[in-house]
DNA sequence: CCGAGGATTTTTTTT
DNA sequence: AAATCCTCGG
């Protein structure tokens, strides 16, 4: 063990070997949390805690089958396998298949993913006959998931006059009613979307105190790592779980919190020591990884944030260079800026491609930085956007598969009863459905007895319904003998499937049989592969649980050498010596639709921080002047995070002035930049960041920043504004101003204010989002 | 019931 | 620009 604590420093060291009771580490970005956590598990594990009572929660499945193979090197496997370990959503999936019965679930649960409960309410509100431009089934959806993040049931809701006239005003009073059938209809179907997992788990804790106390035995030591980043929900289970024991161990950066936008409460990590008695609070300030430069720069913007802990990141790295800025005329330029640029670098210092990472705030990004990569024939890989397992072919095998697991599972029998197309339209499809309500039952059980209902289908349409079943009650009575791989193959076989796209003859037909024989090899890679485990069976159930679950830098082998591309949500955690974060507009970066109020212009700005630390050695910044959007050319403005950074940390590439006016100046973007005409804006005045360990009384005075509450988060949006004549308000565009008359009802209600140095303005209250002073 | 072709809408970020 | 939805003729 000494071996391992020589390589941490003083508050990483003392992190570790705090044994029991609530513990906070404040982490900052490449501080070595990540070794503090895996060095944590291997001491409680030498003390001589079991393995089986350790519960570590990361954020991705990636991190924990990394930290699992760290710890696995320290305390050999056979120990290490016993850790339950990955995110919240598979831990608790997992713990919910032993106890589904309890709530009324079969264990073989189906997991909806978020296209599944899309459909399923874009469905609902067709049934229902409501105005789909009214009752956007995504934004009813993001409804009922922010609902359910809170542990809004629809019992709770209905209870709730404040919820339902909320969305009254909002002129979708039968919200509550499409809730209430989702529900419904997602539990006799025998499914969970993601946010049940978590909501279903609470359920699980509050309800039989016997399920509650044994884990609470079982988990004596838990770690949830990102903690910033754990909703309402989460929070209530990790609450819950460590009650008796106590031994909780929070790590996260209040600085990093950037998904608020699900339902993440960054309260939870600003008061934890208010929610336990006695934390031990520890924070890791020194950054291995970046330049000091960078480690700087990034200072510099975060500071512009109210709401955040004390914290002051340093490193003793070196100086390093400092951030490129470049602007570019269109977002084709951009790429091919970053490519060349790319190119470059790696000839010269003898790079892999590995090194480099590409960011942006929009999936919609990638398209012109993959444009150039390839004309370049610089290897690169994507990550997020649409997933693999996402994708309509592969999907449509899944649903299969799904469907002979679970016959009730709702979307997978409508995604595949007429694909291929085999007779059963729309119409059969309605008649199914009404049948299904009315006497209560999945569709596949109506299928089951056709015969014996009036449901005015003809005779040809019933027996293609009945063929379908049978053929998936074959499926399913093979996969009690055969392996997943076999079953997955007779499928694609069987139902015509590989056929029908074989026909079609076209590149991306062939591209989506590809895809198909990816998916049937990715399944016999974990059929062999985790039959090796003990408590993994290689079952179907556990492939399609698995893939439900997995995020999209779970399925990433690394093992070919390319240049990543991703948004900067999903490289929180990552690391690469070179850094481009493109696309740095306004209305872009920060998002257009985050500007409303403080605290989503905080999310972005600590999304902006996330990105340049992601950055080891060198981070570039590009913006243009215009880009292609909705496959319209729109004009830019450089983002005001550029501004934010101290000038002394930035290098611009082009002259800031006059820079709408004046041609580009003599530069190749493809190939040489002349470096003389490169300016190094001159440094300003003011007292920069610590560069080296700050001294004490720095520290103080750095501290001395009081963290803000943040009253902007969870479902506060919900809330209408009800604003009087004469009232003080704040708006992020126009600044303070006044009240004059309120006119118009509900969805329509508008306000005229007068503003300080904007006139007088009508805002419509729907869309205006306005601080009230008292 | 099916598919082609046109109209419409979409972009924030994800487990 | 691309994906999805919708309409209409066969």
């Amino acid at each position: 063990m000494e071996q391992y604590l020589a390589q941490l420093n003083e508050p990483q060291r003392e992190a570790v070997l705090h044994k029991d009771g609530p513990m906070m580490v404040i982490a900052g970005a490449g501080s070595g949390k990540t070794r503090v956590l895996t060095f944590r598990i291997t001491y409680l594990m030498s003390l001589g805690v079991d393995s089986f009572n350790i519960l570590a929660l990361t954020f991705t499945n990636k991190a924990a089958r990394e930290m699992k193979k760290r710890i696995a090197e320290i305390v050999g496997n056979s120990e290490a396998k016993n850790l339950w370990m990955g995110t919240f959503h598979s831990v608790f999936a997992r713990m919910l298949r032993y106890e589904a019965d309890k709530l009324g679930y079969p264990n073989n649960f189906t997991i909806y993913d978020t296209q599944d409960s899309q459909r399923l309410i874009s469905a609902i509100i067709k049934e229902m006959q409501l105005d789909k431009d009214i009752y956007k089934y995504k934004q009813v959806y993001s409804r009922i998931s922010s609902y359910k993040n809170s542990l809004i049931t629809v019992k709770a809701y209905f209870q709730n006059p404040e919820l339902i006239e909320a969305d009254a005003m909002a002129k979708r009073p039968r919200l509550g009613d499409i809730y209430k059938e989702y529900v419904d209809r997602c539990f006799k179907a025998g499914a969970m979307d993601f946010d049940d997992l978590l909501l279903k788990t609470n359920e699980l804790l509050t309800r039989f105190p016997d399920v509650l106390a044994k884990y609470q035995d079982r988990f004596r030591y838990i770690l949830v790592d990102e903690y910033q980043d754990t909703n309402h929900s989460q929070y209530l289970i990790v609450r819950a779980l460590s009650d008796r024991f106590q031994n909780i161990c929070v790590v996260g950066d209040d600085a990093q919190s950037i998904y608020a936008f699900r339902g993440a409460n960054i309260n939870n990590i600003l008061n934890f020591q208010r929610d336990y008695d006695e934390v031990a609070s520890f924070r890791l300030e020194q950054n291995y990884r970046s330049t000091k430069n960078i480690v700087q720069a990034a200072n510099s913007v975060i500071e512009k944030n109210k709401t955040r802990l004390d914290k002051v990141v340093w490193t003793a790295n070196d100086e390093g260079a400092p951030i490129i800025v470049n602007r570019l005329v269109t977002d084709a330029e951009e790429g091919r800026f970053v490519a060349s640029s790319i190119f470059e670098t790696k000839m010269k210092e003898q790079l892999l491609n590995g090194a480099f990472a590409i960011l942006y705030r929009t999936n919609a990004q990638s398209r012109a930085m993959e444009d150039a990569l390839r004309k370049k024939d610089i290897p690169y890989r994507i990550y997020g956007g649409l997933s693999f397992y996402q994708r309509k072919e592969v999907k449509d095998v899944l649903s299969y598969l799904r469907l002979l697991i679970n016959p009730k599972d709702e979307e997978a029998i409508k995604r595949v009863i007429n694909y291929p197309a085999r007779g059963i339209g729309q119409t059969t499809m309605d008649k199914l459905t009404i049948a299904a309500k009315q006497y209560d039952r999945s569709i596949f059980e109506v299928i089951e007895h056709i015969d014996q209902l009036e449901l005015g289908i003809n005779a040809g349409t019933r027996t293609k319904l009945k063929n379908f079943v049978n053929m998936i009650k074959s499926f399913a009575i093979m996969s009690e003998k055969e392996d997943a791989f076999a079953v997955a193959e007779a499928v694609t076989k069987k139902t015509g499937l590989v056929q029908e796209l074989k026909k079609d003859g076209t590149p991306e037909g062939i591209a989506r049989i590809e895809n198909i024989e990816e998916l049937l090899n990715g399944i016999r890679d974990f059929v062999e592969g985790q039959q090796e485990l003990a408590d993994a069976t290689g079952s179907l159930a556990e492939f399609l649980e698995d893939v439900a679950l997995a995020t999209t830098l779970d399925n990433d082998t690394g093992d070919d050498d390319r240049v990543s591309l991703m948004t900067i949500h999903l490289a929180k955690g990552l690391e690469f010596p070179y850094v481009y974060i493109v696309g740095m507009e306004e209305d872009l970066f920060p998002s257009a639709m985050s500007m409303n109020t403080r605290s989503e212009l905080e999310e972005e700005r600590r999304l902006f921080y996330v990105a340049l630390t992601r950055a080891e050695k060198q981070a570039y910044l590009t913006y243009t002047q215009s880009r292609y959007r909705w496959g319209k050319l729109i004009d830019a403005e450089p983002s005001r995070f550029i501004e934010e950074i101290d000038d002394q940390f930035l290098m611009h590439m082009v002259p800031q002035d006059d820079y709408r006016y004046k041609p580009l100046i003599d530069r190749d973007i493809f190939g040489e930049v002349d470096k003389s005409k490169l300016r190094q804006t001159k440094p300003t005045a003011g007292t920069p960041p610590p560069s080296h360990r700050p001294t004490d009384e720095q520290l103080r005075k750095l501290r001395s920043i009081k963290p803000v509450q943040d009253n902007g988060q969870g479902l506060p949006k919900v809330m209408p504004i009800s604003l009087v004549p004469g009232q003080e308000v704040e708006h992020m565009r126009f600044g303070k101003g006044k009240v004059i008359k309120i006119d118009g009802v509900g969805q329509d209600k508008k306000a005229e204010i007068n503003f300080d140095n904007g006139g007088i303005k009508k805002l419509l209250l729907r869309f205006a989002k306005l601080k009230v002073f008292e």
